[in-house]
DNA sequence: TCCAATATATAGATTCCCGATATAAGGAGG
DNA sequence: CCTCCTTATATCGGGAATCTATATATTGGA
C-alpha cells in the first residue's frame, strides 16, 4: 500500500537527521538506510533528499566532507553538528507531542466519559 | 509550543473524518471539537477547513446539509457517508503504519533483537 | 554495446495549509 | 444608535514541502 505521500511532510528532515545521529553517511545511503530502517515502508526520492541535505547545511545543522569514492562519483559525507542534534531533540519532541495529540483524537478525545 | 505546521500535512482529514465519525457536525463546531480533543494542540484554521469539506464532498465522503441556525448565518452540517467510513478506516490504518515506521527508525531501526 | 545501478544535483509541477479578506447576523458596551 | 466581538461560512494568494523528470558521471553485467 503507498502512504499518503502527504503524511510523510514534515518528517523527513527528522528521520534523515535521525539516521545521521549513529554516524556520518552519504545521501544515496540514506536513502538505503531509511528503506532498510522501516521495512520498505520509506522510498525518498534523490529529489527530496539532496535539496533537503543542502538546507540542513545552510542551517548549521550538518557539514559536508568528499569521502573516498569506490566507484562512480565522489561521495559526498555528512555530519551531523552539535546544533543539528539539538535541533533533533526538539524535532524528536515535537514529533511526540503532535502524534500524541492525533492518538488523543483517534481514541475518541481529552477527557472522561465519551464525547 | 507552535508544532510544525508541516507535521501535520495530511493528517488533517484523518482528523476531521474521524470528528464526523460520533455524529454530523457544522463547520466551526469541528475547529472547537478538534481544539478541545486534542488538548489545544490542533487550532484548524477556516481558511483550511471549508476547502478541505468541499473536497470531501466531491469525493463522496460526506453530505452537507442546512441546519437550523440560532444565530447569525445558517449552519451547514456535514455528515460522513458509508463511503467516507470506509475511507477513514483506510486512512486509520495508513496513520497507524506511517506513525509505527517512524518510531521504528527513531528507536533505532528494522532489524533483529528487541525494537 | 547498451542498460542497470550507483551517486549527486537542479528545475518545474503539484499539493497542502495558512493568512488575509469578505459576507452576514446577533449581542454587549459606550 | 453605532461599533466591536463572536459566531459562521467562504475564497484567494502566498509560501513551504515533496515528487517527477532530467542531467551528469562511472562501473559492471547481459
Amino acid at each position: 500500500m503507498e502512504l499518503d505521500k502527504s503524511l510523510i511532510s514534515g518528517s523527513i528532515p527528522l528521520l534523515v537527521m535521525k539516521l545521521l545521529e549513529a554516524g556520518d553517511l552519504y545521501g544515496y545511503q540514506m536513502i538505503e538506510e531509511l528503506r532498510r530502517r522501516s521495512d520498505d515502508t520509506f522510498h525518498l526520492k534523490a529529489g527530496t533528499l539532496y535539496p533537503l541535505l543542502h538546507g540542513l547545511e545552510e542551517k548549521g545543522f550538518v557539514t559536508a566532507y568528499e569521502g573516498e569514492a569506490a566507484a562512480g562519483k565522489p561521495r559526498r559525507y555528512y555530519h551531523l553538528t552539535e546544533r543539528g542534534r539539538e535541533a533533533l531533540r526538539e524535532k524528536e519532541a515535537a514529533w511526540n507531542e503532535y502524534t500524541r495529540a492525533v492518538g488523543q483524537v483517534l481514541r475518541g478525545g481529552a477527557c472522561c466519559a465519551g464525547a
